[in-house]
DNA sequence: GATGAATGAGGATTCATTCAT
DNA sequence: GATGAATGAATCCTCATTCAT
């Protein structure tokens, strides 16, 4: 069962999604077709729960950053969420975008929208505390915003993830400095 | 010629990327395979056609918006650019979607590389008459933030565009507050 | 007409039997599809015609040489008919490969089999002057070999003709001498 | 798989290569169009199976029957090697015509080669021992005279062998007898 | 007579899924 | 549980032929 996610990940990476086949898994994961129909009863049961590992993984990875920033101005607290938020594209680029793809074509489910849904509170958390009236927004559109300067970094080859992650802190603190806030101070430090 | 365009687009619209099939195509037209085959010479070359209008529409409205707020400020510049840029998504949001769809599985073809590029030069334009320093890179990035703001308010059935085009200004804008410029003035007016 | 026959010719001589397609032959020809239907009821109307002359020039071809050899010695009349019998693979490999080929698929043509006859009639009409006892057989048998290895030289790229006519009088003389024969003189001079 | 290779077999048998598709194979064979693709990787890869196997053993027979005539006079030898050679072309004629044909159409393939090769040197063995000062020639004109006589005998309906062995082994004794040799005695035997 | 757009049956190939062993 | 051979619907594409203009 490992195995034939691990299967469907390499080729996903290597290959994209096109390539995942219930054969070609099958037979890298070096079990039978019948086994592997066991085990997932259909293609996108297995890319559906290599979705739902991704969105957990990502908005684990968020929750705990926003946790880890509770305390600390939003000025440092964008920084870390957005390098939390771009860490599987910077590590797994063809990966995470074949995945992104699974998702689109996948009927919802309802665990990756609890995903998705996380990795949104997270945001919403993080920019609650600092007095923004609709976090909600903010948090959709900040994620949306980064996710859109990712894909299109890794559409033209491996790109330099530093100058990303800068621009995407930029897009951040500046779409939030036109936010509407609550008795905010006039910096968002 | 048009009827096959017309029918593929409709298919994009209401069913997506796979469910453009040569046949589907075809009995909507009106059409027989042999005819549609007489006009393209496959599968890909319609929907390569349709991509390269998308494109065309997209960088000729964008071109026109850029030179039409040629000699006036950024603030009121980018809120016409902005509409410029999300005009596909918000007229025709499924079908744009699965344009891009289609235009990442295709073959780079120079018209739509072309067009893609007249995109960002119409954004480097408007950018570089105020003093940016990396145009090119902020063009690139709020072209990527806008896609994504809007691809994830499709996401969820037809979004309030009034509040993307608001959203989507505030990001670009502030954004740009933060790139470097030079002997810039303390605003972006 | 002409138009078409050449046009198929050239086709047949460049890319085989395969390529040949009554769209791809009209376009060469310059003419339409239905003008091509209006003299040629059907793709393998075309083909015959051509099969039809190059049987015809053959036989015609031989039958010259049976009559001017009609008074010479076997040995000066076996180099001249088989020089006329190779005369077409000679000058036009591809082409009479390929017309054979065609004539292979293509039901039984009346004038085709008179062709076939009539080269086979030169052959005897020579051979009988020689007293063979079945000048028939031995024609046909000669004519046999000669395409063998014609056809065979050629299958490696275009052969050496000098050496394959010195080889295809060997074979015709050493098969005749071992033919029975009325009255016969011991040497075949 | 034998069953998909059995019925081809009959395919190309009876109505020649033209009407071998993969549809009619598997229907005939028994199996689903699936299985037969589970076993060969295209509609040409069961005619090169097929061509293989019959080079395979046109070589292997050849080759025996130089073995069995190493120490016998020539003109013991070339009616047993011919009658080697005609072989396959007796007992199947159309069939044998018909995967001479397909492969003439398939890419050069290297058992194939080998086969022909061996053929080839089988023919070369044979006559090498009788001191022909060049027997590759001598062999390949042979084989080719051969193959000539025997489709040309095949082409007006089923022939009577013996007389086309009769013929055959007439034309192979009459070209050696004219072809040059080392150190030869004035007989061939 | 000429045109060439339209037809549609036919053919190769793929792949998710099943089920007898 | 595991296997993997078998299935066949689905898809892309070709090309000989027709017929309205």
């Amino acid at each position: 069962m490992e195995a034939i996610l691990e299967a469907t990940t390499r080729i996903l990476r290597q290959d994209g999604l096109a390539a995942v086949n219930t054969n070609r898994v099958a037979e890298l994961a070096g079990v039978s077709v019948g086994s592997l129909y066991q085990y997932f009863p259909s293609r996108e049961a297995i890319l559906a729960e290599l979705v739902r590992r991704l969105r957990l993984s990502m908005s684990g990875r968020l929750a705990a950053a926003s946790r880890a920033m509770q305390t600390r101005p939003l000025t440092e607290a964008i920084p870390v969420m957005m390098a939390a938020a771009v860490h599987a594209y910077e590590t797994e680029p063809r990966l995470t975008a074949a995945l992104e793809e699974a998702e689109a074509r996948l009927p919802r489910d309802p665990d990756v929208m609890a995903g998705r849904r996380a990795v949104k509170e997270a945001m919403i958390a993080c920019l609650g505390r600092h007095g923004f009236t609709d976090p909600g927004e903010a948090a959709m559109d900040i994620v949306a915003m980064t996710r859109g300067i990712v894909m299109a970094s890794i559409a033209g080859g491996p790109p330099d993830f530093a100058s990303v992650r800068r621009r995407i802190e930029r897009a951040a603190l500046g779409y939030l400095e036109g936010c509407p806030r609550v008795g905010q101070s006039p910096s968002l430090a």
